[in-house]
RNA sequence: GCGGUAGUGGUGAAGUGGUUAACACAUCGGUUUGUGGGUCCGACACGCGUGGGUUCGAUUCCCACCUACCGCCCCA
């Protein structure tokens, strides 16, 4: 093979692009509900955009981030996620003007690319589909945003989903939890293990994150942010459980939980599918949380904000596993064979004054033979079959077959290109 | 970036250091003249991921690379 796609990226075909179809229509469809609109936003941006928003000492940006230089020098990178260039056109575009109803609520659907190993539904190019809400911080948007990620799966038919909750608080309650984290873990810095003991000083939160049987000893041990947060922080949080209640959202709240983006603050929250599919028991969909500094750090004024990713392999992956359907619209309403160079012009003019009306037609283009010709439209699931010959060029009328019944009927060439669907009516409704 | 497993036609796959690389499915053609989902017959890898090497000879042995999958790291 001469040419091959690059590592980590795939080819969706059109039977598996049906499926993307689906779960874009179906997601649009909900956003749109939500009152969410689309926004589209390049596929790459300035390298600081994310290295900002990011933390450039992070891996990130040192490891997993497609950056190159462009012929005029400037450096670049493929986005790695949605939000940092949703948060830059907002800024750029002025978004928090005072004509833009608040919160501005978009949406976006696209690929993203990452430098790393692929595995099953961890790709270097793969889709995000998320939303972003800037303008408020009240609880009840963040509850409207998981609100809408919960919706949103169970459209997808997905079950036994749980919601992750935790609060990482505002910057104080942050930075004095951070503190205390440090002081406790400190004294055991020999025993971690070593990615942790360069986690300890640069971002000690993702300690918590560990899987390593050495740090989650301590982790069990270790001081709750949620022992730190000041009165407005704790006051959001209660806000947001409570409101979660109302809507009858069952939620778990997860102190250990943290995110692998800094820009994070008060609420976060991960939506997960119990599914053998990817790895044992709970694993992660669907991710978010409140980020109200992020549109700061960008240069723009001070703007709160909150937002969730969902992977669209990951979903794919877990819809498959589950036995979700997915609703295929894929129908041939009229198949036209065509017996005889002759007929070649007819049997065009047929297919296409048939698809002038609405309806889908096809015909052959191989010069095949009557039976291969039945055979195909016997195959792409044809309803009914046009047929056309010799005769039927002299006496103007076609051969109309319905497929499922065998029934056919003589009719002439005017009323299937002027009304077929009286054809079909007229003839075939029992 | 590290470790493990694998790579034969459109698909699922069998197989061997040596003339024509099983079998099945799919596809296409034929099964007497213009009608489908059946039967029967036939066709279908100039080649066994790529590139080297060993050998009289390699798809089969060795090495490198590529890719996929799994695990680690990481996860926006």
């Amino acid at each position: 093979m001469r040419y091959q796609r690059p590592k980590g990226t795939a080819d969706i075909l059109p039977e598996e692009a049906k499926k993307w179809q689906y779960i874009e229509d179906t997601a649009r469809m909900i956003f749109d509900n939500y009152r969410y609109h689309e926004i589209r936003t390049p596929m790459f941006e300035s390298f600081d955009v994310f290295s900002r928003t990011s933390g450039d000492t992070s891996d990130i940006v040192t490891k997993e981030m497609y950056d190159f230089m462009d012929k005029g020098d400037r450096h670049l990178s493929l986005r790695p996620e949605g939000t940092a260039g949703v948060v830059r056109a907002f800024i750029e575009n002025k978004l928090y003007g005072p004509e833009h109803q608040k919160p501005v609520k978009v949406y976006y659907i696209g690929p993203m690319f990452r430098y790393e190993r692929p595995q099953s539904g961890r790709q270097r190019e793969f889709h995000q589909l998320g939303v972003e809400a800037f303008g408020s911080e009240e609880p009840a948007l963040d509850v409207e945003v998981i609100a809408m990620g919960m919706d949103l799966l169970r459209h997808f038919g997905l079950k036994d989903l749980r919601l992750a909750l935790n609060t990482l608080g505002d910057k104080e309650s942050r930075d004095a939890y951070r503190k205390a984290l440090i002081e406790y873990l400190e004294p055991h810095y020999d025993e971690l293990s070593d990615d942790s003991k360069t986690r300890l000083h640069k971002n000690p939160l993702r300690v918590l994150d560990s899987k390593d049987k050495r740090d989650k000893k301590f982790v069990k041990d270790a001081p709750s942010i949620l022992d730190y947060l000041d009165e407005e922080s704790q006051k959001h949080f209660d806000a947001v459980k409570s409101l979660l209640s109302d809507l009858g959202i069952d939620y778990t709240i997860d102190p250990t939980m943290v995110r692998g983006l800094d820009y994070y603050s008060h609420t976060i929250f991960e939506i997960m599918a119990d599914s053998k599919a990817l790895g044992e028991g709970y694993t992660t969909i669907c991710a978010g949380g409140r980020y109200d500094g992020l549109v700061e750090e960008l240069g723009g004024p001070q703007t709160p904000g909150i937002g969730f990713g969902l992977g669209v392999e990951r979903l794919l992956v877990l819809m498959e596993a589950t036995g979700v359907s997915f609703p295929v619209l894929d129908q041939l309403d009229a198949y036209v064979v065509g017996i005889g160079e002759d007929t070649n012009p007819t049997t065009l003019k047929i297919v296409q004054a048939l698809r002038d009306n609405g309806f889908s037609a096809d015909r052959d283009y191989l010069d095949r033979k009557p039976k291969a010709q039945f055979k195909a439209a016997d195959r792409l699931n044809a309803q009914y079959t046009i047929t056309i010959g010799d005769e039927e060029l002299k006496s103007k009328q076609a051969h109309v077959k319905e497929m499922e019944s065998g029934k056919e009927i003589s009719v002439p060439f005017d009323e299937i290109i002027h009304d077929f669907n009286d054809v079909i009516t007229d003839h075939f409704n029992d």
